[in-house]
DNA sequence: CTCATTCGTCGAACCGGTTCGACGTTGGAT
DNA sequence: ATCCAACGTCGAACCGGTTCGACGAATGAG
């Protein structure tokens, strides 16, 4: 395989000079400029990655931890993913992918082995056991999910909070009286995955201070006991008229859980989801929902971790909290409470 | 950052048998190995992954190419690339991944710049234009799909073929006449996609053979479309009895489709599916289907890359093209036809 | 016409590992 | 006591880039 070596002999000139012409670092006069780029095509050069690196210090990668835990619904962490990797691509990233269970460990051997040049943590938990390896990373940072302490990365997620409050809110508006809720599995919420409780939170205060009854309850993260869940809760509930959902599995057992008791929304029942667009349509889920954005928070958080890694932002420059606000994408599944 | 020349330092020997001690590629005295390898704890010490490129020539990292397509079922690949993933991170690799439309140009990147040892290519085609692009390059590749041409690479698939028989096989055995096939969409076919042709002109066969009326048709890839296809084909053939999918998003979109047409399986309709078990139990798919294997063909692939890129097979030895048989997972949707 | 710049190029050093050959010590065999 | 092999360690070279300082030639100003 073709060196720069290689490339400077056959232009006929030395090492730095076939560089130099290459980088446009320093000026080259244009006959050398044209040997060395001739040189180039007729070897098919391509530079080193691993001795580019060294001599550089830079890896033009970004490390990319997903895990993919029991309790998890994998297509919705997938979107995430796809944000990172293809906003990364166009900024001339490429990425590292760990989707061990073990994120500690990867993002060790990521960062003290300067394999990547920035980290992007998916999912993360309030007390993310990853982010006091993070934190002593020289890499930056960029985080998908609020954790407690925010100290020395970016971070990035959905307004929870105010997702929960506009889903009640607007049931309100239409006359429900009697909500439930239904959220992720509470070993998710064990583990740290603290919006759960930003968003239950949220809307149990906004129907508290509007006299609503909210119903909130855990559901499973998977089928078929998230399907009887679901059953169960509108059992015990008969007379709420809305449905708040903040699981994806609920919401992709939904349907038929529905369709089997006859259930019509909105005739009979109004529902609003909090997943993306995209997981919608894979689902088809004709119900309303607040848009979860996983591509924009994935290109926001690389975004930022790329000007963080160019120096377009100083070390020293405070870091971002940004959340997305939640937009309700209307599918027309909210309607008025039906008459009683 | 702690390199191996300070390491040397502290532990009072030279670079070379620092070195050495690490690797133990030459015999060291133990009290030397003891100082050395105290020097590493106390600095914290991890070898640069660069800098050790560089030297060996070995990155210890794959390249994974996914190429998310508009009319490809995105839960579908997720499930191959954690195959490929966690396979390679137990035999000590790390992904490169690339999620670009342009596969070239990612795979190109990655060969040319010796980023990785080797390469998966996911989803491949009949004619798969980055299959030339790889076999210049002079890292192994493995594909999971099967192309038209299998030179130089190892290739990893499920037996579509076999599936194709086994499906109307099963069928027949239990007494029905006329069944009903949805492929993937005509472009996915057009693309170069032949595992659907496999499957469905071994289909084909086999009904020829056994005198069933067998009506296989396109579906697209994506909701409503693919339900609205599906009430179409079961008002055109009334009289069939059994229903195979080769189609994730068909699979996907059947069981409100089945309901609201007030249908059971298999009281009314067989249905075999050809599926991940992962992915029914994700879209709570309650239909008997044939194992797509993600996980174990993404593993395969992958222990199949190593051997080569560790030398265990030399690069003269002949390339290895496996199938998978076909299991059908039993989840009691397949019953004799009703009478008529 | 001289002198100071600027321009274009080169050689050498460096990034942080691995590996080869050499060399002094030991220990065992004869 | 002598010779040889094995052992343990070191110095130097190398992998393939980038970058700094130096230097000769060309250019422009005074």
């Amino acid at each position: 395989m073709a060196t720069i070596g290689e490339v400077a002999r056959v232009a006929g000139v030395s090492r730095s000079t076939a560089s130099y012409a290459l980088s446009g670092k320093r000026s080259i006069s244009a006959d050398v400029r044209r040997r060395v780029e001739d040189a180039v095509r007729e070897l098919g050069y391509t530079p080193n990655a691993g001795a580019r690196a060294l001599a550089t210090s830079q890896t033009r990668v970004i490390g990319l931890l997903a895990q993919f835990l029991e309790d998890e619904f994998a297509p919705a962490m997938l979107q995430y993913m796809l944000g990172v990797s293809n906003t990364a691509r166009e900024l001339g990233y490429d990425i590292l992918l760990g989707t061990e269970a073990d994120g500690r460990s990867a993002l060790r051997r990521m960062t003290s082995s300067r394999m990547v040049d920035g980290i992007v943590l998916l999912n993360v938990a309030e007390q993310d056991d990853r982010l006091p390896i993070l934190r002593e990373a020289i890499q930056p940072g960029a985080l998908v999910g609020l954790p407690g302490d925010c100290t020395g990365v970016d971070v990035f997620d959905l307004d929870f909070e105010e997702a929960g409050r506009v889903m009640v809110e607007h049931l309100r508006r239409l006359g429900h009286r009697e909500l439930i809720l239904v959220s992720q599995p509470q070993h998710v919420i064990e583990r740290g995955g603290a919006y759960v409780w930003r968003l239950q939170n949220a809307a149990l205060e906004a129907a508290r201070l509007s006299g609503i009854t909210l119903h909130a309850e855990f559901g499973s993260s998977h089928q078929p006991e998230v399907g009887r869940e679901l059953n169960a809760l509108l059992d015990a509930h008969p007379s709420a008229t809305g449905l708040l959902i903040n699981n994806e599995a609920a919401a992709a057992a939904l349907p038929s859980v529905l369709h089997a008791r006859g259930l019509a929304a909105p005739a009979d029942l109004s529902v609003v989801g909090r997943y993306s667009d995209e997981f919608a349509r894979t689902f088809s889920l004709p119900y309303s929902s607040i848009e979860s954005a996983p591509d924009r928070l994935g290109r926001m958080a690389v975004r930022e971790l790329v000007r963080r890694i160019e120096g377009q932002v100083g070390p020293d420059e405070p870091h971002v909290v940004r959340f997305v606000s939640p937009e309700l994408v209307d599918r027309g599944s909210i309607g008025a409470p039906p008459e009683r």
